[in-house]
This record gives C-alpha cells, sequence and structure tokens, in this order.
DNA sequence: TCAATTAGGCCTACAATGTGAACATTGTGC
DNA sequence: GCACAATGTTCACATTGTAGGCCTAATTGA
C-alpha cells in the first residue's frame, strides 16, 4: 500500500474554504471563509505562501481571472481543489473522526 | 475576549489518543492507538517530542509510574489530559467541524 | 494626465510543529 | 556479570504556520 498522504491544519482549513467557496475562489473570500467558520485570525502572507505550497504539491490548481470593474479590481488568482486534494482532504477527516470516536461526550460540547 | 487556543493535527492525535487510553496512557500504547486508528506511521522520537511540548503548554500532565515486572519493564511516565488542553481540543475540533458542515458529500465518503 | 486610493498579488524572514535516528537508562533472565 | 528488552530522552533537520511589508494594476476625480 502506497502511504497515505496527508494535510497540515492550516492547509485542510483552506482546503474546505475553497470547495464551501466554489467558483470565485480567490485570497480574499477564502480569509474571510476561515477567519468566519474557525474563528480564528488568518495573516494574508499566511494565506498566500499555503495556497503556494498547496499548489506545488498539487493538492490545488489555480489560474488568473480576468479584472473586475470595481475601483482598484485587479486580477484575481482563482483557485480549485484538484483530486489528490480531495483525497488527502477525506484522509486527514477520516484519521480525526476514527480518533474521536466514542468521545464526543468528553469535552462537554454543547450538543 | 481572550483568544482561542488551537492545537496542530498531531497535537490533537496525541491528546485524543491520551483520552482513549485512560489510565496507562504512556507513550507505547499512545503510539500504538494513534497508528491504528489515524492508519499512519509515528515515530517515537516525534511522540516524546510532542508530548514534551504539550506538556510544557499546560495541555497534559504525567508523572512517572513505577515498573512493571516484566522483562525490561522499567517506569513509565504516564500522561493526562489537563483542562487547558480539553479546552483546546474541543475548540480546534469546532472549527474544522464549521468548515466541514455541508461539505461531507463533496469527498465521496464511504457512508 | 496624474495623484490618491483601493484591491489584490507576492516575497521574505522567522516561529512553531513534525519527524527520524541515535543514544541513555533501568529493568529481567540466565 | 552479560545479554537483551522496554522505555525514556536528546538532537538535528524538514515541514508547516505566520506576520508584515512591498509591488502592481485598476478606478476616481481634479
Amino acid at each position: 500500500m502506497i502511504e497515505k498522504t496527508f494535510l497540515g491544519e492550516f492547509e485542510q482549513m483552506v482546503l474546505l474554504a475553497i470547495l464551501r467557496i466554489g467558483d470565485e475562489a480567490y485570497a480574499v473570500p477564502i480569509r474571510g471563509e476561515i477567519e468566519e467558520r474557525a474563528e480564528r485570525r488568518v495573516s494574508r502572507g499566511a494565506l498566500y505562501t499555503t495556497l503556494e505550497r498547496l499548489e506545488a504539491k498539487g493538492f490545488v490548481e489555480s489560474a488568473m481571472g480576468s479584472p473586475t470593474p470595481e475601483r482598484g479590481g485587479r486580477s484575481r488568482r482563482i483557485y480549485a481543489v484538484a483530486a489528490p486534494g480531495l483525497e488527502a482532504l477525506e484522509n486527514s477527516r477520516a484519521a480525526m473522526a476514527n480518533l474521536w470516536q466514542g468521545l464526543d461526550s468528553v469535552t462537554d460540547e454543547s450538543r
């Protein structure tokens, strides 16, 4: 069996944000999505570096879009999750799920 | 509001493994639990280093147990998750859950 | 036309976390 | 006492996470 691929936590968040957004997934909304959902601050630099690394590893693909007609609206780099990215994401999800299995009651989550 | 604390992925795994094991949570079974549940190889060094760091941050507590009467059975360092560790674990879980929300169907998980 | 302003990309240095390999210690068994 | 087993510990290095600042392309409006 080939070793499964895993992702860092922030990398996972970025991939998930891209999936959530769908088309129009470029840096600004990706950042917003993570900050909102994970309630955690994300610096722009952190995001771009991570996107670059994800692309280098083949987990996402990107292409420049066309400029938008807003003030200052320059071209956006649009991202999409590639197949290996989906797979890695699923691996990570499954791993954590297996470890959480049966422990939900331990942290007194409000469910 | 005080900034919430989050954990790296491996750190989460270690904490979860300790919780799963309960008493008798020392390095060897912790490692086994992670390798089994997450289907991922864990080097002993990686684990000890991470445990040390978790303890330094107050997320786990440890104490040496007594030697066991097995061949080579020297003292084990027994770990327990401390309150801040539980909290951080829950924060991390919630953050990822929020991002996964509604995306379960995207990765064609086998359920 | 051009300065101000805005949106967005990109670079760079550094901090934190993850990892493997080797070494150290303390037991048992003979 | 010597070999071997079970743990623990150390350390250097790789990968990932993070902040901050810089660069560029677009709109506006005088």
